[in-house]
DNA sequence: GTGACAGTAGACAGACCGGTCTGTTATTGT
DNA sequence: ACAATAACAGACCGGTCTGTCTACTGTCAC
């Protein structure tokens, strides 16, 4: 036994699984922590405990492999705001789930604001990356005019469209304020808001 | 007349004025539109048609630079808003004009959402960039604040906070979605909230 | 066994980064 | 006239970045 092979040294997080989720979990951790351009491929890797070649058979590029993340973290996202959905039976009830779904999320030591909104402080326009982004935007933005329509609001689109701001202000005031508290504020405004269209707004 | 020195090819930007103020200008143009860490400092100094050398004697750093850059933006940020309210005179028109002023900005094409927050995405917690952005957080929550004391609101603290999640979801809405229409839903939803908050809230 | 496969370790290339330093030139005060 | 100042151009340094490449090593099917 010359050398030992598997397990390089320390594997910090995600010790089992195959290569692709181990980059993705080390990639999930530290763009989303420090940014996507500050944290380069070999901080991934070493994170990760894989070899470059790894990353670069499965991924193709650390372009390709922001895209994974921010694919992975869309699918985190919707679940989790599905399960918190299910928990409740009518759409003026689900509709407030997923802000105490983003509230919850808010208050997680990991919380470093919108993946989506700081990735793409950090490229240009045009990129693949806001490719990803526009379809988390449009996938938010539909869910919220499916259950404002169900909800039987008379202008389904322009409701989902105020939500979407307060959906946005709260993430964001949150973030730069490092105040998750604001989700009370933003829970009797959305309330108010769909309550007001449903009155006949 | 051996070589032409002063000029050196260009200058794409800011023609006249001190070094100072050049480099100011090109470190606002291509910070804000493209990152902070995506933009070096080689394109700082050709934009502003400068010496490396003139940078580090005026700022030491690029941090430094950067700091410079966001205090600037800031003091715009504040002239702009100032400008706006002094049209009004009832603190009510005043806030509202706050608003309008945004969406002023943000039909600007080259709006790219909050520098605040876009430096914010890519920068550690704990750094100095941070600090700057503290500045500004607490100068609109308190222009927030004082207007809403102004008006006679019960308690100006808590109007003001829902007024920021306004103004930020506003700018992140108009930012990732391209569709600057926003404002028409944030000045109803605000004009909302303040009477609301006016009539006993 | 043996060959295909998926992985590891790490050297390497070429570009670019922030920052320092040398040497030159234009302007200004006296 | 001349020294001082401030700006210029650009070479240079050590380090880091993405991405490629070679060589080795376990595992499993057959």
């Amino acid at each position: 036994m010359p050398t030992k092979t598997v397990g390089t040294a320390a594997e910090p997080a995600a010790p089992g699984g195959s290569a692709r989720e181990r980059l993705l979990a080390a990639a999930n951790e530290l763009f989303y922590r420090e940014g996507i351009h500050t944290v380069g491929i070999d901080r991934v890797i070493e994170r990760a405990g894989v070899a470059k070649a790894s990353l670069y058979n499965t991924f193709g590029s650390k372009d390709e492999l922001i895209r994974a993340y921010l694919q992975e973290r869309h699918a985190r996202t919707a679940g989790r705001i599905g399960a918190a959905m299910e928990r409740y039976s009518t759409p003026r009830e689900k509709l407030l789930a997923i802000f105490e779904s983003q509230a919850d999320y808010f208050t997680s030591s990991e919380f470093r604001g919108c993946a989506f909104m700081n990735a793409s402080a950090e490229t240009q326009p045009g990129s693949s990356i806001e490719q990803v982004s526009d379809e988390y935007r449009g996938w938010i933005r539909a869910l919220f005019t499916g259950l404002a329509e169900q909800a039987g609001a008379p202008d389904p689109a322009a409701l989902a469209g105020r939500l979407v701001v307060l959906y946005d202000g709260a993430g964001l005031s949150a973030r730069m304020d490092r105040n998750p508290g604001v989700f009370a504020d933003v829970r009797v405004m959305a309330a108010a808001l769909i309550d007001s269209a449903l009155a006949g707004g």
